[in-house]
DNA sequence: CGGCATCCTTAGGGATACTG
DNA sequence: CAGTATCCCTAAGGATGCCG
């Protein structure tokens, strides 16, 4: 079984693209490290406080400091002051956009780990809000199809 | 807009679950590093031999035997001697079924990196083979239902 | 509470040269 | 062709202590 991708067309030789446009190599300098990808985690879990995420993720205050920054450089989070009613204020730590949509992402990584490196599937699951089906990623084409790793053509995207 | 999950029930408080068994967490202690990511994207595009990892990569030598021999160990990579007839033998690596499951990782970030990281969308497309349709990651229930981020329960697995 | 300063150790990675 | 050996540099990260 072979388990690579049809390339077509122009895609080789492969000087044909240049290897500092591959968005994966780019996605990687914006996520560069194991604690970036478990603080997103742990946004997505609704942490939003500096303390919680040290603790949450195991990390040391200044490691958290300096990828906390890092991730509010990039756009991924957003550091902002609040107040609840009697309280004083407060800084907190919130998904952008733009880090809300690595979600797939890191999905990616627990449904792989899930069945790969646990022996009871993972400790957790995603289910769908209401109906109550478990979620997972896929790959689907615009048609609508299910789309098999196997069934891919990679090509130059048509600008 | 809120960027979080629904946490329901048992997970809260958080000591319900333990931090190491996080799937994601693992998953990144496999692949820890942009050059092991880098190396999979490779393998999936075909690349089999030494030599054109390390260079397509963008990698020494000695860097990619290193990922190279961790890729083998977790089994993601096999290892194989063979013989073109009238060649004499080579080595090559090819994706396991462990790696190869990996791939909507790599597609993730990519799509991810096409929206946010690059002005034309990214350099090259996935498209299903012969429907000719552009392919994505997406959230998918059991039930069949699209799923945005917004509709997700996240709940302990039910063993 | 939300950090920063300092010091230390380890891992990732480049360059060069060499080997079976 | 498919690596190893050596050397060096930088980044990641822990521990401790201090600060506004």
């Amino acid at each position: 079984m072979e388990h690579t991708l049809h390339l077509t067309g122009s895609l080789e030789p492969r000087g044909a693209w240049k290897a500092d446009r591959c968005t994966i190599a780019r996605s990687l300098e914006v996520i560069p490290t194991r604690s970036a990808f478990l603080i997103l985690r742990e946004a997505f879990y609704g942490t939003t406080r500096f303390a919680d995420f040290a603790a949450r993720v195991g990390i040391s205050e200044p490691v958290a400091a300096a990828r906390l920054r890092e991730l509010v450089d990039q756009g991924l989070l957003a550091r902002e002051d609040y107040r609840e009613p009697g309280q004083r204020t407060r800084q907190r730590y919130r998904l952008t956009e733009k880090g809300a949509e690595l979600f797939p992402v890191l999905v990616a990584l627990m449904q792989w780990g899930d069945r790969w490196l646990d022996e009871h599937g993972g400790p957790v699951e995603l289910r769908h809000h209401g109906c109550d089906e478990r979620v997972e990623v896929e790959l689907r084409c615009a048609a609508g199809h299910a789309v098999d790793a196997s069934e891919l053509d990679l090509v130059r995207r048509r600008s």
